[in-house]
RNA sequence: CGGGGUGUAGCGCAGUCCGGUUAGCGCACCUGCUUUGGGAGCAGGGGGUCGAAGGUUCGAAUCCUUUCACCCCGACCA
């Protein structure tokens, strides 16, 4: 493996990879697209999942696991679904191999093919809703809050590593309610979950909003989403959450008997949240040594690096810090000792900061001497050195101070990036040349959208929450402006 | 599926145009000694059906034919 990380600024694409793969939190399957998740990542990852998970709960949500195969008429039952999906299903047709007549290896068997071929879910709103239908029948049976944590599979022409592969990891959310309004209410509050972790735990900005007709999920009525910018100003959807109406149910034939005994047709919601969010947090906080994790992530927060290389020394240093240790440990604080005796200081150094650890702390004869330790932060690089007595209070600030300052970078980077058009040409100049987000009016028409994105590549990200439609002009129209949009490129 | 590119040790590559002993370099790996506060040094060592198949030739990583895989750029997508 060779030393560092190719520059952001140099080749982002290459950066990313770069990254992914010697920070060890993924690397290539064998089959083309997939992924294999490392322990590292892996670790981001549950911990990312653990927060979105207890506040699916303390929402009143249930985890369930819906199989992984669906009958392939099942996705021809809502009409929009079945066009979004078709294209990227895989299918299986047949449930045999057998050893090649021609000679070696094994090939499938004609005789075991399908009565009915299976897909292998793209996501589950099908298999779900089939289920539902057994186990609704009166208004008692709603609201239905069901989540599960699964894969799913979408056959992707180009893909990149967390950002796109065929085969991802995601939490799909699938609720059943008796009115309109508590099915938009879901989706707005699951939204508001989505934006709280992603803040707040993973330290990316997002801007809330809603997706126009021609971004919004295949099946649903409104689709709500957050979008992140990710450092090379391009957009990323990093989660969305789906008013489906009585679309499902009526696909379905799921009703149900209201109160005064009438029969209605439910009213769902799906939303959910997938192993991208990794990619996110490279690319937000990542820079040319490597990560920069959040604290409220990071599988290690604190890494402790003893000075010296054999076992004695290492020995020394251990003992010296056991009970800031143990005290750090009490309260919670993850942290990690790098005992390795099989590699050197300085490359157990770059080691960690390839990976991200937010705070490191070096210890070595001449910190003992003097009764204490050196801090180096991450997310500065800033080194210095404090009494041992006071590592405690030091560390449980910095870290904090690190959480926040992480957000904060990546906000004004955002918002550094974040432009408004007054013409179609200053539009295209900023698009082309500038990157990043750009805020103008748009007069609604999904021909205006198609056309912008067929010269510019640019899409509408979202029509945010806070929009201020109020005395705008379309960028491309020059009509008044039902919103006002985000423009961006996306992932 | 269109355009471009690459396949040689775990990774990154040279060698290919112009065929010629035993296929080479850096990193990584193994052993030993010396080092140890920012990717250690020296010495020794292991590891290859040169993507695959066929052909030309006394002789092929190198030339010819076929084929496969992967990467990058476009149309679709969490």
């Amino acid at each position: 493996m060779s030393k560092g990380v190719t520059p952001k600024s140099q080749d982002f694409a290459k950066w990313y990879t770069d990254v992914v793969t010697k920070a060890e939190l993924a690397d290539y399957g064998p089959v083309k697209g997939t992924m294999v998740i490392r322990p590292y990542g892996f670790s981001i990852w549950e911990a990312i999942k653990e927060q979105f998970d207890r506040r699916f709960k303390e929402t009143g949500h249930v985890n369930a696991y819906f199989p992984l195969f669906i009958p392939k008429s099942f996705l021809s039952r809502e009409a929009e679904h079945v066009k979004g999906f078709a294209k990227e299903c895989a299918v299986v047709t047949h449930h045999r191999l057998m050893a090649n007549p021609d000679g070696n290896g094994l090939v499938v068997d004609p005789d075991s093919k399908l009565e009915e071929e299976v897909i292998v879910r793209p996501t589950s709103e099908t298999v779900i809703w089939a289920m539902y239908k057994k186990w609704i029948q009166s208004y008692r049976d709603l609201p239905l809050l069901i989540n599960q944590w699964v894969n799913v599979v979408r056959w992707e022409m180009r893909t990149r590593l967390f950002l796109r592969t065929t085969e991802f990891l995601w939490q799909e959310g699938h609720t059943a309610h008796a009115t309109p309004g508590e099915a938009e209410e879901e989706a707005r509050k699951i939204l508001e979950i989505y934006r709280e972790v992603v803040e707040e735990v993973m330290a990316v900005p997002v801007i809330m909003g809603k997706k126009t007709n021609a971004e919004k999920f295949a099946g649903a009525v409104h689709t709500y989403c957050i979008e992140a910018m990710m450092g090379d100003k391009r957009a990323l959807q990093s989660g969305t959450s789906h008013n489906l109406g009585q679309n499902f149910a009526k696909a379905f034939d799921v009703t149900f008997q209201t109160e005064d005994n009438k029969l209605e047709y439910v009213y769902a919601t799906s939303w959910g949240v997938s192993t991208r969010l990794v990619g996110a947090l490279v690319m937000v906080h990542g820079d040319n040594k490597g990560l920069r994790l959040p604290p409220n992530v990071a599988p290690h927060q604190v890494v402790v690096i003893p000075i010296g290389k054999s076992s004695e020394d290492i020995g020394k240093v251990l003992d010296y810090l056991d009970s800031s240790i143990s005290a750090l440990r009490e309260k919670e604080v993850r942290i990690h000792i790098d005992d390795r005796t099989t590699v050197s200081t300085g490359f157990k150094f770059h080691d960690w900061e390839l990976k991200g650890v937010p705070l490191r702390i070096e210890v070595g004869s001449r910190d003992i001497q003097s009764n204490s330790v050196v801090l180096a932060r991450r997310d500065t690089g800033e080194k210095y050195q404090i009494s041992k007595d006071k590592l405690q209070g030091e560390v449980e600030r910095v870290l904090k101070d690190i959480q926040n300052s992480l957000f904060r970078q990546a906000k004004s980077f955002r918002e550094a990036n974040t432009y408004t058009a007054e013409t179609y040409d200053e539009f295209k100049e900023i698009i082309k040349n500038k990157g990043g987000f750009v805020k103008c009016g748009w007069d609604g028409d999904p021909e205006t959208e198609a056309a912008i994105k067929g010269e510019t590549k640019a899409t509408i990200r979202c029509i945010p929450f806070d929009e201020e439609p109020g005395g705008l002009t379309c960028i491309y129209s020059g009509k008044p402006a039902k919103h006002e949009v985000i423009f961006a490129k996306a992932y």
